[in-house]
RNA sequence: GGGCCGGUAGCUCAACGGCAGAGCAGCUGACUCUUAAUCAGCUGGUUGAGAGUUCGAAUCUCUCCCGGCUCACCA
């Protein structure tokens, strides 16, 4: 985790850390990156003392081009307004469409402990007038934006064509309109029926004022203005923006020689790919970020996107893998380093830092979260599958003494990850499943264990065991009895139940049965074959 | 076509000019009540290919191959 120390380290004075996203729908799991980067940075400079201030902008001006959100009857209307503009289609009380997605993502943000300074809203901004003066200048050099255009993205505009977006006063639509003069106080504006092939314009035309909130900036400059309105000094951008000739080549250039301001440090981050693809909503579960923040918990949410590089891509998938229980495992070992226990194997530089930063609260007390006991996820997978079991008894013996409050928090949104993930992405061996005929697996057991089944069944028929604690005791004595090995009465015993020669704790297990069904599972199985012999 | 990232053990990755390593998985073994835990050990590599620089290359240079993402319309 150099990476976010070593740039807090290069910089000097107070920072601005900017980012900004079109609500245009919903949030998938990889654009998590892009916030939780953002966030590091921003921790990591407060770290060393460096003032800063962490600011998210909403561009809810940008027009309305996604209609999969829509009604039908709606698409012809909304299509192309300015997402400020477009009613909320969920009909649950937000001011618009743009509010509405907004807010999902702003929440996203807060349950990931991401706390930005300010949001900002471009649909408040722009009727205050204060990007006017970036309006002035971009309509006052509009050639200099086409010869930007034309030189760093090969993007050639008609000669025509103005750097501003009006949105028309006789639609509402944005996306349509292109304004072809500028007499140094009003603009020439056209609404154009096949402007763009999304969405539709009204043919209407005429002169009107730029400023105040009747047009916006296209998007290239609007990301400039922004930089020049905030002091942005670092922006986080994704790889898709920041390829040679892309957004943020152009968005530098024009703040450079058409606003005359330096842009921000870009730190270009690479995508979350699952099973090396892109993910993206419509390929099935390992891309459902409701899914995946139901079984990955924030912090580690965190700790898979702040622990690479930001260049270079993560591979993760969490489908039929133990991907899952491996994220958890690395905290726990980030945690247990940097609370000074001994942990395996190696530790990445900064290991310290990778922890502090995963923390969902960045005011966290870092020695004692360090410090708090956290039960081992794949255990946990599996005792929450053994029905009746008292997962909290189990959890505290382990400890050794009673939970924190703390650490029963963590118990509690462990538990809920464990069943999660047995229920979605697990793959079928951590998963247990007690079989309702004798298991073929079953065959496998040699004559001394079907021996011992038969003598526990036997006993357990005699002096019936009443608990988890009391099958566990039997299993143990009824194995020194016949003499058998206690691996091999405890496989026998899985073999019977699971079909596999391991399991979660056996006497527990079993007390979570009915009696009569476990008599009978174990006679099965000891007389498997008895024939044969 | 342009750009970026990557290719190291079965998987995920580290090492970034100085003996190729870790976790997990796998395999052995130990364990009379933490039994998918814990402990001890083992296996596993022509570092994508080729050339170059160097006393020395996974690491630097060049060429190529492969995978992925991305841009060239809008935001």
């Amino acid at each position: 985790m150099d990476w976010a120390d070593e740039l807090a380290a290069s910089v000097s004075g107070p920072q601005v850390v900017n980012d900004s996203k079109t609500p245009s729908g919903t949030v998938h799991v990889g654009s998590l990156r892009g916030p939780v980067i953002l966030d590091t940075i921003t921790r990591a400079l407060r770290a060393r003392g460096i003032e800063t201030t962490l600011l998210y902008g909403v561009d809810d001006l940008d027009p309305m081009d996604a209609q999969a959100l829509l009604t039908p009857d709606a698409v012809e209307h909304e299509m192309g307004r300015p997402l400020a503009h477009v009613p909320d289609q969920a009909g649950d009380c937000h001011a618009s469409y743009a509010r509405h997605h907004a807010q999902v993502f702003i929440d996203t943000f807060a349950g990931l402990g991401i706390l930005p300074d300010r949001y900002y809203w471009m649909s408040d901004i722009y009727p205050t007038g204060a990007i006017d003066p970036y309006i002035r200048l971009a309509l006052d050099r509009a050639e200099l934006v086409r010869e930007i255009y034309r030189r760093v993205a090969n993007v050639q505009h008609p000669a025509e064509w103005h750097p501003i977006g009006v949105i028309c006063p006789t639609c509402g639509k944005v996306g349509t309109t292109i304004v072809t003069r500028w007499d140094g106080e009003l603009v020439f504006y056209e609404c154009r029926a096949d402007h763009v092939t999304w969405a539709r314009g009204c043919g209407a035309s005429g002169w009107i004022s730029p400023f105040g909130g009747n047009a916006k900036l296209p998007w290239n400059l609007e990301w400039a203005a922004q930089w020049g309105l905030f002091g942005v000094t670092i922006e986080p951008g994704g790889k898709d923006l920041s390829t040679a000739g892309g957004s943020r080549d152009r968005s530098a250039a024009i703040a450079r020689e058409v606003f005359e301001i330096d842009p921000p440090l870009n730190v270009p981050y690479e995508f979350l790919n699952i099973g090396g693809k892109k993910m993206s909503t419509s390929k099935g579960r390992g891309a459902s970020a409701h899914a995946f923040t139901e079984v990955v918990p924030p912090e580690q949410t965190r700790l898979l996107f702040l622990r690479p590089r930001p260049n270079s891509a993560i591979e993760f998938d969490p489908e039929g893998t133990d991907a899952v229980p491996r994220l958890f495992d690395e905290f726990d070992k980030l945690a247990a380093a940097t609370a000074g226990r001994e942990v395996k194997g190696e530790l990445p530089a900064g290991y310290e830092s990778i922890f502090r930063y995963s923390l969902l609260d960045p005011a966290a007390d870092v020695a004692a979260e360090a410090a708090a006991f956290r039960a081992d996820f794949g255990h946990l997978a599996l005792l929450v599958q053994v029905p009746g079991v008292d997962v909290d008894g189990r959890v505290e013996a382990e400890k050794g003494s009673a939970l924190t409050d703390r650490e029963r928090a963590v118990l509690v949104e462990r538990v809920r990850a464990a069943r999660a993930w047995i229920a979605t992405y697990a793959p079928e061996r951590a998963r247990m499943t007690v079989r309702d005929a004798l298991p073929i697996e079953a065959g496998a057991l040699e004559p001394d264990q079907r021996a011992y089944l038969a003598a526990l069944a036997a006993a357990a028929e005699a002096s019936p065991p009443v608990a988890g604690d009391g099958w566990q005791a039997l299993i143990f004595s009824v194995a020194a009895g016949v003499g058998l090995a206690n691996g091999r009465a405890f496989s026998a015993i899985y073999l019977a139940f699971l079909g596999r020669s391991n399991g979660p704790r056996a006497g527990w297990l079993l007390a979570s049965l009915e009696p009569p069904f476990v008599l009978e599972r174990l006679r099965d199985a000891a007389d498997i074959k008895e024939v044969a012999r």
